[in-house]
RNA sequence: GGGCGUGUAGCAUAGCCUGGAUAAUGCACCGGCCUCCUAAGCCGGGGACCGCGGGUUCGAAUCCUGCCGCGCCCGCCA
């Protein structure tokens, strides 16, 4: 709505600004948003113009407001305070924005002329538990895919799981040990991380198998058949339990866009071979680096990337460059973004920056790190796998989805089972990913278990809730609700005005929300609708309006909020239950 | 040591990019509201030297700078 009533009444202001004589670039930046919802939607401070002008700001608010406010009459309330020029939108102004959305099968939001996006999310190990690093760049990730697909865009999911490198020697050998089948049993009941505690602890106290770990490393990147096939065994009960993980979480990640670090084997060679090539390809102490500009360590010497180890194997900016040289050449994208935490941001663009001077990315292409900080404990420590109980994602979702169970049978015991716990995983579920997106995601979080299984205050349930109580009304109703659409906006109560003009934003926040790859945005505002709407629930009836044409007005307020909540929220990966 | 990031009520966060008016929201706390469309809700209240100091500006949580605390990264792990 901003966008549009600045855009609006531009040209009002333009005519008295020149008329005042002050030159465009005096004033034009100072116009936006108001800072002060109360006072107004579009503001003009003219406090720096009183140099210019030698009058108070005062003086000049006054004038300004006088030159303008006739001519926008149809738009918006100008008024003057303390040296602001101040703009409420008018009523008749929101209703007939109101009317352009709500009969808009998008709401408001335009699709772009489709680019083709690479998103790499989630990205779990193969043989290790995931963990809630994983649920947010899992949850992250599926949100910004389902974005990108709403505005219009071609997005190719990549899991990028780490299937490949030193580790399986140690795996193979105590798959081994243990008996192909019974490993199997204790790798599919999802004890993955006790399973890669025992390879480990048993690769640091003993030697013997230490030395066959290292030699079946050898063999899997010989390409030996037996240990491929047991690779394959501890790859394959690992995405059993990481694709019954990705279904309660109900995202859009499935076998077809697992393209784990193994796929990318063949490819490594060329990257040697394509940066030898170009001449940038050093020796440095028996391994093949890259000496990016403007990195240095600690004694300020320049920062190699390794490409190649002195022992001939590849290092993971290699796998991470020939992902670049396949997604650009074989998927012909135009983006590439990278769901990964920030302790990887250097790692990235150095990356981004060697694939620059090596010709493997072209400048149309833009590579971005959409990086997320880390999960924090309670006492402000980050989450480590490697030690203390690590909360497991499946226990996490499972108990989340006992608690929403219990609320929902205490709070509407009127639903059959089947139906509760169809509201359970959605409400469960909704309430832990909210509280993952809601945040600015490149601040670290802390992980608070209560605080993630909450169902009041800023939380999914708050939002779904919403939803419900609209789609109550409209049981409740008698009427088609398509009818309604096209349907005039009467709006007379103040918390109809102010539902009215968080509608009214939706679309421009929405679109702000994707360009920057900050869901969080899009959550806020959600919030705000939904709060806008329980006040004017509490305070304006809908189906006992007192005539006809309000009744419908609201009817239509009632359809247009539970549509934006509704996509909103499936945006964000959450269902939207119509009762709960 | 160098680099990057971060610090906002008891707690958790938004606002910082693009400076503007009374710093917003939730939890917790105190007080009200269900004979009426779902109380997972609504209304009211208390609670903040926006880490500290300097600077720029008519105006700084926001920009610049110094310091302090915390976190992460800095060559053969991924």
């Amino acid at each position: 709505m901003i966008r549009d009533l600045i855009e609006e009444s531009l040209p009002f202001f333009s005519e008295a600004m020149s008329s005042l004589g002050v030159p465009d670039s005096d004033w034009l930046r100072l116009f936006g948003k108001a800072t002060v919802e109360d006072h107004a939607d579009v503001a003009l401070p003219c406090h720096s113009l009183a140099k210019v002008l030698r009058r108070s700001p005062a003086d000049i608010a006054e004038e300004i407001c006088s030159l303008v406010s006739t001519k926008l009459e149809e738009i918006a309330e100008v008024s003057y305070i303390g040296g602001f020029v101040n703009l409420k939108a008018k009523p008749t102004w929101l209703s007939r924005r109101l009317i352009e959305i709500h009969s808009d099968d998008r709401i408001g939001v335009t699709a772009d002329v489709g680019l083709t996006y690479v998103v790499d999310y989630s990205a779990p190990n193969v043989a290790k538990e995931m963990h809630v690093g994983h649920l947010r760049s899992t949850v992250i990730g599926d949100t910004i895919v389902r974005m990108l697909e709403f505005k219009g865009h071609k997005v190719i999911k990549e899991n990028h799981i780490g299937d490949w490198g030193t580790p399986f020697g140690m795996l193979i050998e105590h798959l081994l040990d243990l008996g192909e089948d019974e490993a199997a049993n204790e790798l599919s009941v999802g004890d993955l991380d006790s399973f890669y505690k025992q390879a480990r602890e048993k690769f640091v106290s003993n030697d013997e198998f230490a030395e066959r770990s290292r030699g079946r490393v050898v063999k899997l990147q010989g390409g030996d058949s037996e240990t491929l096939r047991l690779w394959r065994v501890l790859v394959d009960e690992s995405m059993r339990y990481f694709n019954e993980v990705y279904s309660m979480l109900g995202v859009l990640l499935d076998d077809e866009d697992i393209r784990g670090e193994s796929s990318y084997q063949d490819l490594l060679p060329i990257v040697v071979e394509r940066l030898s090539k170009e001449g940038i390809l050093e020796n440095s102490d028996g391994a093949d680096v890259v000496f990016p500009e403007g990195w240095y360590n600690r004694e300020g010497e320049p920062l190699p990337m390794i490409i190649r180890k002195g022992d001939g194997g590849y290092n993971y900016s290699t796998s991470d460059l020939a992902c670049i040289i396949d997604r650009i050449d074989r998927l012909s994208c135009d983006r590439l973004l990278y769901v990964v935490g920030t302790p990887q941001k250097q790692h990235f663009e150095m990356v981004f920056q060697v694939a620059t001077m090596a010709g493997f990315m072209p400048d149309s292409n833009i590579a971005t790190h959409v990086n997320f900080g880390s999960v924090l404990d309670t006492n402000g420590k980050v989450l480590k796998s490697r030690e203390g109980e690590v909360i497991k994602l499946h226990d996490l979702l499972r108990e989340s989805i006992n608690r929403a169970s219990e609320a929902v049978s205490k709070k509407n015991p009127d639903l059959d089972d089947k139906e509760r716990e169809e509201v359970a995983k959605l409400v469960g579920i909704g309430a832990v990913k909210f509280a993952d997106l809601s945040t600015e995601r490149t601040k670290d979080y802390v992980f608070d278990w209560e605080r993630m299984l909450s169902f009041d205050g800023n939380s999914a349930p708050y939002l779904q809730y919403a939803y419900a109580r609209i789609c109550s009304i409209f049981r409740n109703w008698a009427g088609e609700r398509e009818g309604i659409i096209g349907s005039k906006f009467l709006l007379n109560h103040p918390d109809e005005i102010y539902l009215s003009r968080k509608l009214v934003d939706f679309p421009s926040i929405l679109e702000e929300s994707i360009q920057s790859f900050n869901p969080h945005k899009l959550c806020i505002h959600l919030l705000s609708i939904a709060s806008s709407f329980a006040t004017f629930y509490e305070n304006c009836k809908v189906l006992n309006s007192e005539d006809e044409n309000s009744k419908l007005s609201r009817l239509s307020l009632c359809d247009l909020t539970a549509r934006q909540l509704h996509l909103g929220l499936g945006l964000l990966g959450i269902g939207s239950p119509e009762r709960m």
